[in-house]
DNA sequence: CTTTATGCAAAGCGTTTGCATACTT
DNA sequence: AAGTATGCAAACGCTTTGCATAAAG
């Protein structure tokens, strides 16, 4: 346990939501300002290889990392990618994990939900729909 | 129109499942061998933003191109990244669209389920689960 | 002393973009 | 002629990796 992904943990904990490497990164620094990128990806990727943090692959562009190892859900804005956590329920049963899905082994299963953080809501106030229907379009639901 | 758009759509339906931007590349290129990458880039966002196709923001580092544009879920395998489709009930109903989760307005959703597909699993039989464990827990459930 | 981790910088990968050329209409 | 699309190659953003040095065990 180096200084280095103490920082980490730390800034993974006091982000509270789900920070993206980058972010990570620049928190990281502000204790530890000489370290470096690729030791904060690196131990992003060594602590959730063991289960310590969980590895997000939401939609959007950049993986997401969270100190909650539980399994929950999502809501993605569509609009500036903010992600929270929620309990949507139903969720698939436990009991159908483990059950076949055309040939597939069912090992587990993530709902997002897309729409527009309250902040993004109160920028759109008034304003045409239109890049709402393109990017709403793309969250694949 | 152009014969490039048309390839890149032929070869989008012909393709079925849901390719990456380079497989849609590498499909178009057998017909028009000179096509560029930025062209079939350019013309799926163009596609997409119409919504003539669908862009998929699902889990896993690439995008991902679709014909069908009607509402579906998707099963992903953890070992290769196949994707195929899937309906699993129970889905969030049409009712709960528009409402409020958290402070967000709902627009809509995806459900991921995450597995082994059927090549996979075969490959994996009577091997250690360590690399499923680990990528097991990168999804996101 | 052996192993593991670090900083730095470069490479990788998928995607986007600038620009001059070539189609459309 | 005005507008749109193309090929090419360079640029981009995020992430990973090679390597020499430094810290841990």
């Amino acid at each position: 346990m180096t200084r280095q992904r103490r920082a980490i943990l730390d800034a993974l904990h006091r982000l509270a939501s789900h920070p993206t490497g980058d972010e990570v990164y620049r928190a990281a620094r502000r204790r530890l300002p000489h370290i470096s990128l690729g030791t904060v990806y690196r131990n992003l990727e060594l602590l959730s290889a063991r289960g310590i943090i969980r590895k997000l692959e939401v939609g959007g562009a950049q993986r997401r990392f969270d100190t909650g190892v539980e399994a929950h859900d999502h809501i993605r804005c569509l609009s500036c990618g903010r992600l929270d956590d929620v309990a949507v329920k139903p969720r698939i049963s436990d009991a159908s994990l483990g059950r076949q899905l055309r040939g597939y082994q069912v090992l587990g299963h993530h709902l997002e939900v897309l729409g527009l953080c309250p902040e993004c809501r109160t920028k759109r106030r008034g304003r045409n729909k239109d890049t709402l229907a393109r990017s709403g379009n793309a969250g694949g639901a």
